[in-house]
DNA sequence: TGCTAAACGATAACCGTTCTCAGGAACGGT
DNA sequence: ACCGTTCCTGAGAACGGTTATCGTTTAGCA
């Protein structure tokens, strides 16, 4: 997933610019979270580190991400699940949103321009200081219908 | 909120229709719904009920919700903040979604045709069989902001 | 009215997340 | 390179919403 100027080199920098030090739970969640290709759970992103033996513990991931999120290098994702999910959010890409699989579990993102014109259109009309939007499809998947 | 045809007759008709039966819990709750502008939480029901007196043991809410949910009579809703909230399915009304203040918590539905048009043309042109989306704004409201 | 399966309430179990705390490591100053 | 301060970390306890369990009650029907 690490394109061009690597998101994980941005987030260090950032974070490094804000007063944080380079720990060690800090640098393999960013890492880690740089190879994702789709949002991963706290819990997950604990499970994967430790199964490759860089073991940072579970605290840490939460306390890591919190921080993340709080910068907006991070975009937490609800998907209904009772499981809090967070994604790089990286320049490079465009905004995109989830489609979940009632069937198989299976999370795939997609993105529309109209829908993403529009949604900005509805934040303009609020009366709110929009900050963000989540957007989640729910069906089920070719593979799961057939 | 009890409009025209009452929402509550309706589902206690469609649960009986499918053998379920008139029982206390069920009954409480579905009137209790019936009676909300906008979506609540479980223990949120479960307090309020047990304030009138009506007492409704906690898990016979999750019950009731979840024989609700599953028949479409009730949408689920997830805000993010760990607490899923359920809201009447009512066919009078159109459909809408939900703009949240980071600030007081305050929870407000809104509507747009252009949104839905865009969204039901984003499902369609999916290869996913979509069953349903979720809508979530997040900002400031007025009150918060000044 | 009596029977039986469904529904109920209380409470224990579960699980994702947050909090606590004592030990350890990063980084600026020396 | 070393030191000291402060921040960071990992383990595990605590927390809170939700779900499962279980013995009792009740709705619906003969």
């Amino acid at each position: 997933m690490a394109t061009e100027a690597a998101w994980s080199e941005r987030a260090l920098e950032e974070l490094r610019a804000a007063g944080y030090r380079r720990g060690f739970a800090r640098v393999r969640v960013i890492d880690f979270l740089d190879r994702q290709g789709c949002c991963v759970g706290a819990q997950e992103i604990h499970l994967e580190l430790r199964s490759r033996g860089e073991a940072v513990g579970l605290a840490s991931v939460y306390r890591v991400l919190d921080v993340l999120a709080a910068k907006g290098l991070v975009q937490r994702l609800d998907l209904g699940d009772g499981v809090t999910r967070f994604e790089a959010v990286r320049h490079s890409e465009e905004h995109h949103h989830h489609i979940v699989c009632d069937g198989c579990g299976k999370i795939e993102p997609f993105a529309d321009d109209r829908l993403e014109r529009v949604i900005r259109d509805v934040e303009e009309n609020s009366e709110y200081a929009v900050a963000g939007h989540d957007i989640v499809l729910r069906g089920e998947c070719g593979a799961c219908r057939s």
